[in-house]
DNA sequence: TCATATAGTGAAGCAACTCTGAACTATTCT
DNA sequence: AGAATAGTTCAGAGTTGCTTCACTATATGA
């Protein structure tokens, strides 16, 4: 196997390279800023651990022999990887770097969100943002799974691992073809609603059931543009939030609402670039 | 100027890399040979010292999480690059690298210590040796400059900020024309010597003052062949160290001896290399 | 469902490391 | 020669990093 690595340290090789580029070791001492004894004592350190002679005594002066080259190189290279990382982590911790996956049900997305993701996008031009449009369900998964830093979603699922936060309540109301609301709620009907499984479905079956208004499904789908579709060909009415409802058709009739939730996986680190995110999305 | 740069250790890095690496933590922590806490605590603070969230947490257990990809890279390659110096170190150390600058009067190199020489070689053929031959002082000014790191001269020479350590007595020798050596010591000469200023030249006159005998000087050479072809021609006799002295001459008189040292700049770094022919030429 | 094994974390104690400040020595400058 | 400069060593204090042990969470198996 490997055969032990001496642990050398960032500050030793630095201490090297500052020695090799100043005039004198206190020069370099001072540039580090750190005591001259204590750059005495590191190189020793190094010294000692790399268990080569690196250096020539002059009387009191020690002078890097020209033996020792190899390690100088060593030195700089490992100095100049390290400040490379260095700069990945101060662009990553101020969110200039990085990935940040996040997901949106559609009504987030396209409804209530779009101006917010469009002005996170001009603000970090370097962090590469993926946006996934799905229903709650999947994406909750993918957040629990860890595919997903980030997702807004319909509040009331319970998942274990991940936590929740209101953003926001939304109305969902009755849209019906042209013709308007019967105002005997019993004349209401038949629907067109997002598909089984879906909590929004069950929220507006659950809101219609109160009112004693029918629940006869004639279709179903999670795409808004369908049930709109299908609205005005008459297939029914539906419940929509009422950003996805559409100009088409008048203002609805509110009969409950909804909770957008900020969703992250319980216990993941805090991503600097999700947290900005967050930030922005609660306004 | 430098951002100030992280502080990481090697081990740090490794911890990062078995983790990758290994199925579980407990089995990398078994990898290093170090306990799973302090594995954990390592890779906890390195994490804090790099300021960027590297972990995702799973209840108890932390796993790396995507995003921390390119520390991960950066400590591979560190690891790399660490391994390739200790591998230099380690040749080095062993005399199975490096570079070795010797010097060597002329007799030494060519006279006791030839065997030696083409031993030491043959079992360093890794080493880069470089011989240099020439008279004393010159030798001792370079080890003096640090332009070699060991020489073999002649003893009696001071030179500040040089060590020297005895070798070996070497007997010099009259030698004659054919006819052989008058028995009455104030008819030798006249006398074909090493050039002024040469340390073996003043062991030689000082030794013929010492017998009595004339020290009329007809010829100078530091090249002992010279020296022996004048001897040839009947110019004069020489004073030589005997294995210089060929075997077209005589056995020769001795009348006094030189020692050879070992030369070393003072306080010069104990090179390994040096050190091991050191012990060669001891014996 | 409860017991048990496994994986990882956290606290206390201890050894090793590394810094600072002060005293000291060699070298250089005047 | 004396002062200034450069670098070292030493002692002491603070920090780091490891081990051991106790503990928690997760998975396994009856």
């Amino acid at each position: 196997m490997t055969p032990a690595l001496p642990d050398l340290s960032i500050r030793q090789l630095d201490y090297l390279v500052a020695v090799s580029t100043e005039p004198s070791w206190a020069d370099a001492a001072a540039r580090i800023g750190v005591s001259p004894s204590a750059l005495s004592q590191g190189l020793s350190e190094l010294e000692r651990r790399i268990g080569v002679p690196l250096f020539d005594r002059e009387g009191r002066r020690r002078t890097l022999r020209p033996t020792a080259e190899p390690v100088l190189a060593h030195a700089r290279q490992v100095i100049a990887l390290t400040s490379d990382l260095a700069d990945w982590a101060e662009r990553t911790r101020t969110g200039r770097a990085g990935e940040l996956r996040v997901g949106m049900i559609d009504a987030a997305a396209v409804g209530h969100f779009t101006d917010v993701l469009r002005q996170f996008r001009d603000d970090h031009p370097e962090l590469h943002l993926t946006l996934r449009v799905a229903p709650s369900g999947e994406l909750l998964d993918e957040i629990e799974s860890g595919d997903l830093d980030l997702a807004v979603v319909v509040g009331g699922h319970t998942r274990r691992g991940v936590h929740t936060e209101s953003l926001m309540n939304e109305p969902l109301a009755v849209f019906t073809p042209t013709r308007g609301l019967p105002r005997d709620v019993t004349a209401w009907g038949p629907w067109v609603l997002f598909a089984q499984g879906s909590h929004t479905r069950a929220i507006a079956e659950e809101a219609l059931q109160r009112l004693g208004a029918p629940t006869t499904i004639v279709a179903e789908s999670n795409q808004p543009e369908v049930l709109r579709t299908m609205v005005e060909l008459g297939v029914g009415s539906t419940v929509l939030p009422v950003v996805q409802a559409g100009s088409d058709f008048g203002p609805g009739r509110v009969i409950a609402e909804r909770t957008l939730v900020l969703a992250r996986r319980d216990g993941a680190a805090i991503d600097p670039a999700a947290e900005m995110l967050a930030v922005a999305l609660r306004n």
